[in-house]
DNA sequence: ATAAACTCCGTACCCCACTACAGAGTCAAG
DNA sequence: CTTGACTCTGTAGTGGGGTACGGAGTTTAT
């Protein structure tokens, strides 16, 4: 039996029920065949399809823009130029995001260094440096 | 002239002036002072503020973690090794954004590198690696 | 001094991404 | 062959994060 029902794939993706079928619905993950009584019969390869949107979600990408990055794959009339174009632009969003995390990051760092007694954290410089 | 009104600040930090109200009411932004008419007097500094938030939530923080973030500095009830934690805490979180992009990222990249025709999308190989 | 632009507050509404029913049918273990 | 768990569709409700009025008062440029 190599496809899952379900309730299956929502305990190994580790989402509800609802949400499959609303991804379903949106589109994020193919329509499985059915078997005669209407049940889904998911290949397990949605699984790691689900887990991938929900990280991407993590990562602050909408629904529609984790579309995006799917579909990379998946569209036949696009030629490979427009895959790439497409691709790379993601890439330059996914590092524009990595510079900012890391800006944050070395604030954070310094807000750590500068603090480093244990009295009242009012004492505690730093961190107008957010901004 | 040191203090900015509403409309001002909106334009500046590129956001709408119900957003700023909004951040107001819930707690990210701190209230101004207003003058006799209740207008608002923004100081400056709250620009920054406010585009720090959105690029945190560019990022993926909700509105409640980036409160805490915020909050690092200035809750006078927190011990130096109390922010410290948290601090850690946080660079923790980013830590794994980062990765998680990075893994996003060199994904893309195979995907650029086995594309590099330019025939139709279909033949292009890959990206099942999304997983 | 007056019109245009701005601000106030409150309330209501919107979109996104789920989440929760309800009522009916299906499946699998004992 | 029953019973309890699972699934179906459809619709409605939720929470986060804004966004859009409406009606009234305030500022400011001319």
């Amino acid at each position: 039996m190599t496809s899952l029902k379900i309730g299956t794939v929502a305990k190994q993706a580790g989402v509800g029920i609802e949400t499959i079928r609303y991804y379903e619905r949106e589109g994020l993950i193919p329509s499985p065949p059915r078997r005669e009584s209407g049940y889904r019969e998911f290949p397990p390869s949605v699984v790691k399809r689900i887990k991938f949107i929900r990280h991407a979600k993590e990562l602050g990408f909408s629904l529609a823009e984790i579309q995006e990055l799917l579909s990379l794959r998946v569209d036949p009339d696009a030629t490979q130029l427009q895959v790439r174009e497409k691709t790379q632009a993601k890439i330059d969003e996914i590092e524009v995001k990595i510079h900012a995390l890391e800006r944050m990051k070395s604030t954070l760092h310094s807000l750590l260094d500068a603090c480093q007694g244990d009295g009242p954290a009012s004492v505690c410089p730093i961190l107008d440096a957010l901004d």
